[in-house]
RNA sequence: GGGAGCUUAGCUCAGCUGGUUCAGAGCGUCUGCCUUACAAGCAGAGGGUCGGGGGUUCGAAUCCCUCAGCUCCCACCA
């Protein structure tokens, strides 16, 4: 067989995915195995690979092709999510490039550019993810807004209005005044911002005083309708029952009394404006206040005040302080620190502000989704997510779901003439209702209009592992009795309550059990200088490229080499690179395997017949430990075991021991040993390294057409000799020693030398043929005492000679053997001390102290054998 | 303002309910090697008083307290 000398990924990656495609693998449906399921977290339709899908997909896809190997019948649902606001801020954005303005078209006819957009961007990613080997089920691929997963949606909403649980109401939302739209609290992110604090005098009316408030707002006194002070503040006892004048704007308002004023802060007096500041609001709600609205939906002020009508509210500022100033009525400016909330997606400073929107009352759905995770039904890894989980969850608030957008599932109300709405799954059930609602017969389709929102992003996407198969609108289908719940979620933190908290919160209501039983948190993919590798700070390195450049097999090592849980993972291509050169060694070790001539006329040795079964011993004991890693989800830790396994174990050690001399012939026995072992070594690696494990398991039998590593069974740990590998770690200890020697003293690696010992119980007369074969020892001679012209090195007890054929440096050996004297005497008092406290032997365990007296008489050989090595010198 | 978490080798991290010479791994570093599988490699080596201080204990990287530094989440102080 040709064989190149570096391995080159791209050659093979392209053909294995596709053959994998051809024989289907990945398409599963329901039979009498136990199924494995995942659904993506869906990424957005237009969206491309970034370094976060590749981190999150790659977990994916170890974890379902590990459980497909493990004879589960696995199923990864692909997909993706529509994003209302984000697709539709694109949308907007390449509409305003080509000079139309979104205001310019009709509903429909945006949303034809927005599904011209989603089919000409649309999937890309999937397509991305097949460069990575992603085993997703692509038969399976949903949307969030197709047929399926839109019916899904409104078949729930119009289910939780008619329990009760979503209302309308007029209520202080997060205005996004870019995207002009309501956000949810969990889209609004603080950021800290170097502000001003401004002290503005409020006129008492009738008197000739001033009271004078601190503010970082002053734009809003536009729509002050109060001023209040905490009534046990003794500065302003007069004012009870007084009246102030706005400044500016000269309306007279009342001054109200309550302690929710903090004396402490600025001057203690607070102005009101119900209807944008969330406190404001509450204020004016108790004390009965009336509410002014002073902004337009885009952040400009509206004609109501009849002041500054059309200015935007950031010039307005400015120009409110000029103005403030110019009438005297500005009493200083501070630099002031705060943080104010923004938009998620457009980074504009949110605007609190009274509307009409749509909400789920979420208290009470919410208990068996905390009891889920509190009680251990659903696992979070890490587990310190729960804490986060839970305190969001006790104190969880109604849940904004409208959106003052175009593109998204459209809410299902339609509104009467005669005032009032029903909730309907289709136009002609609203015209049912609507007709026995208002008790007019003769109403018309044409006389009901529909709600103008759309509905959250994450209202679909918190069904997705009950929609995805059509477990909505069909809850006894086959495919979601099989599938539900899913095994294990594979997401950001960032999106715990978004996101996770609401599908298990879903999953309880239209499930009636989790939807998952793990949850496995990626950390951030960052950079060197620990930012967060985004598109817009451009740190980010396109995924493809670094495909095309290491392999998807190397990128995919490099996501998981240092990525335990919950911990971000400062991304480097050195990682890549590590993975890259792995591949490389699995590929020439093979390539050695390859290059053995049999004869099959020769015997197997003692030698390779202890090689085997000692590889076989490690192999069943690293199984055992990758097996231990899966159950806890260390991943990282799990593959750090296969590959030491491969490269130390197999490479470094079995090969070598059963390397036949250049020329030479191998028995049969040794090689079809090592190509069993080269075939398990490739199935524990296969969810790793998908490509070239294929690649290489094909080469190491002749398959059939259909076969392939990935529908294989893993294997899995079998007992093994702890004896036989504690035997061989001594041997491998001699080894080293004696390389040690060799470079010390200049012995060439290609000439044999004698290994003298001094048998003792430490030493096993079997492994010679080991301990020849990898020292290149030409004998091992049995001695009695340090002959006077070798070099000496110690394992365990066991003293082992090197003769060197002239007189070896005594001054620097008795040095040598003087420092571990003194190491080992030392560790020989801290044992006796222990072992002579009175208190210690009474209360550890017996175990503990047997112990010790273990290595007080281990000690006690070892400065033995020093001292008699001492003495010969 | 509340809550959670972190601090172990140059870097990234393991170290489970305190007890084997327990101070580890990978990468990097240093030294010597182009030894016919692999220089994307081989062989060897060095490197940390486990953030500081105190305490509990026969025994602490591990438990408690405290100080310092960092990170994240939540929150309506204008």
């Amino acid at each position: 067989m040709e064989i190149s000398e570096k391995y080159s990924p791209t050659q093979i990656e392209d053909k294995w995915y596709d053959y994998w495609i051809a024989q289907d693998y990945f398409h599963s449906e329901p039979d009498s195995r136990e199924p494995y399921t995942i659904v993506i977290p869906p990424p957005n339709v237009t969206g491309v690979l970034h370094m976060g899908h590749m981190l999150n997909n790659t977990i994916q896809d170890v974890l379902v092709r590990r459980a497909r190997m493990q004879g589960k019948n696995a199923c990864w649902v692909p997909g993706t999510d529509h994003a209302s606001i984000a697709t539709e801020a694109k949308v907007v954005a390449k509409l305003a490039a080509e000079g139309i303005e979104k205001n310019s078209l009709s509903r429909e006819q945006f949303l034809e550019h927005a599904w011209e957009w989603t089919h000409k961007h649309g999937g890309v990613i999937l397509k991305q993810l097949r460069k990575l080997g992603a085993s997703c089920d692509w038969a399976r691929t949903c949307f969030t807004m197709d047929e399926v997963r839109s019916q899904s949606v409104i078949e729930v909403f119009v289910d939780l209005y008619n329990k009760g649980k979503i209302y309308r109401g007029v209520r202080m939302v997060n205005w996004d005044p870019a995207a002009r739209t309501a956000i949810s609290d969990e889209e609004v992110i603080y950021r800290e911002q170097q502000g001003k604090l401004y002290f503005l005098r409020y006129n008492v009316v009738g008197e000739s005083g001033a009271v004078v408030v601190a503010t970082t707002r002053p734009e809003t006194i536009l729509g002050d309708t109060a001023l209040c002070v905490n009534p046990e503040d003794p500065r302003y006892q007069s004012l009870k029952g007084k009246s102030v004048v706005v400044p500016l704007v000269g309306r007279q308002v009342p001054v109200i009394m309550d302690p929710y004023v903090d004396m402490e802060f600025g001057t203690g007096a607070l102005k009101v404006t119900p209807a944008h500041d969330v406190n404001d609001y509450m204020l004016g709600e108790k004390y009965n206040l009336e509410v002014i609205d002073i902004f337009n939906d885009d952040g400009t002020i509206n004609d109501r005040v009849g002041l500054y009508a059309g200015t935007d509210r950031f010039e307005l500022r400015r120009q409110i302080e000029t103005d403030l100033d110019a009438a005297g009525l500005l009493e200083k400016v501070e630099n002031y620190i705060n943080k104010v909330g923004c938009s998620e997606r457009t980074g504009v400073p949110i605007e609190p502000k009274l509307s009409m929107q749509w909400f789920l009352s979420m208290e009470q759905m919410a208990r068996p989704a905390l009891e889920a995770v509190m009680e251990g039904t659903i696992a979070f890894h890490p587990s310190k997510f729960k804490n986060t989980y839970r305190h969001w969850m006790e104190n969880v608030k109604d849940w904004n779901i409208s959106r003052q957008l175009w593109w998204g599932h459209r809410i299902p109300a339609w509104y009467l003439p005669s005032g009032g709405f029903v909730v309907a799954r289709t136009e002609a059930e609203a015209l049912e209702l609507a007709r026995a609602k208002s008790g007019d017969g003769e109403l018309q389709t044409g006389d009901l209009r529909q709600d103008e929102d759309v509905l959250d992003t994450w209202f679909s996407s918190w069904l997705w592992p009950i929609s995805v198969f059509d477990g909505i609108r069909d809850p006894g289908n086959r495919q979601i009795e099989y599938y539900y719940p899913t095994n294990d979620l594979v997401t950001a933190p960032e999106i715990i309550f978004f996101w996770v908290a609401r599908m298990i919160i879903a999953g309880y209501e239209y499930r009636g059990r989790e939807p998952f039983r793990n949850v496995y948190f990626t950390g951030i993919v960052r950079d060197k200088q620990g930012r967060k590798m985004s598109k817009s700070l451009g740190n980010s390195p396109d995924p493809l490229d670094l495909i095309e450049q290491y392999g998807a097999d190397g990128v995919r090592l490099g996501m998981l080499f240092t990525s335990p849980a919950g911990n971000d993972l400062p991304y480097d291509d050195s990682l890549c690179e590590q993975g890259r050169n792995f591949g490389n060694k699995i590929w020439n070790a093979w390539k050695l395997i390859c290059s053995w001539r049999v004869d099959p006329a020769l015997e197997q040795s003692d030698n390779n017949r202890q090689a085997v079964e000692w590889f076989e011993a490690m192999m069943d004991r690293t199984l055992g430990e990758i097996e231990r890693h899966f159950d806890a989800y260390r991943i990282s830790e799990a593959l750090m075991a296969a590959y030491k396994l491969f490269w130390d174990d197999f490479s470094a050690w079995y090969l070598e021991m059963v390397k036949p001399a250049y020329g030479s012939p191998i028995d049969a026995p040794t090689l079809e040993s090592t190509k069993a072992l080269m075939e398990r070594l490739m199935q524990a690696l296969h969810p790793f390294m998908p490509f070239l494990t294929e690649e290489i398991w094909h080469q190491i039998a002749p398959r059939r057409d259909g076969e392939s590593i990935c529908i294989t069974r893993m294997p899995v740990a079998g007992p093994f000799d702890q004896e036989l590998l504690a035997r061989v770690t001594l041997v491998q200890e001699v080894i080293t020693a004696i390389r040690n020697i060799r470079k010390q003293h200049n012995l060439p690696g290609r000439e044999a030398i004698v290994l003298q010992v001094v048998v003792d119980d430490n030493y096993h007369p079997r492994h010679d043929p080991l301990l020849i074969k990898m020292g290149n020892l030409s004998r091992i001679e049995r001695v009695e005492s340090k002959p006077a012209d070798a070099a000496a090195f110690m394992v365990k007890t066991t003293q082992y000679f090197v003769p060197l054929g002239r007189k070896a440096d005594t001054s620097a050996e008795l040095a040598r053997l003087q420092g571990e004297l003194d190491y080992h005497e030392g560790f020989l008092r801290s044992v006796e001390a222990k072992l002579a406290n009175e208190r210690f032997v009474g209360s550890a365990p017996a175990k503990v102290v047997e112990n010790e007296r273990a290595k007080q008489a281990d000690a006690q050989a070892k400065i033995a054998a020093i001292r008699r090595q001492i003495e010969n010198l």
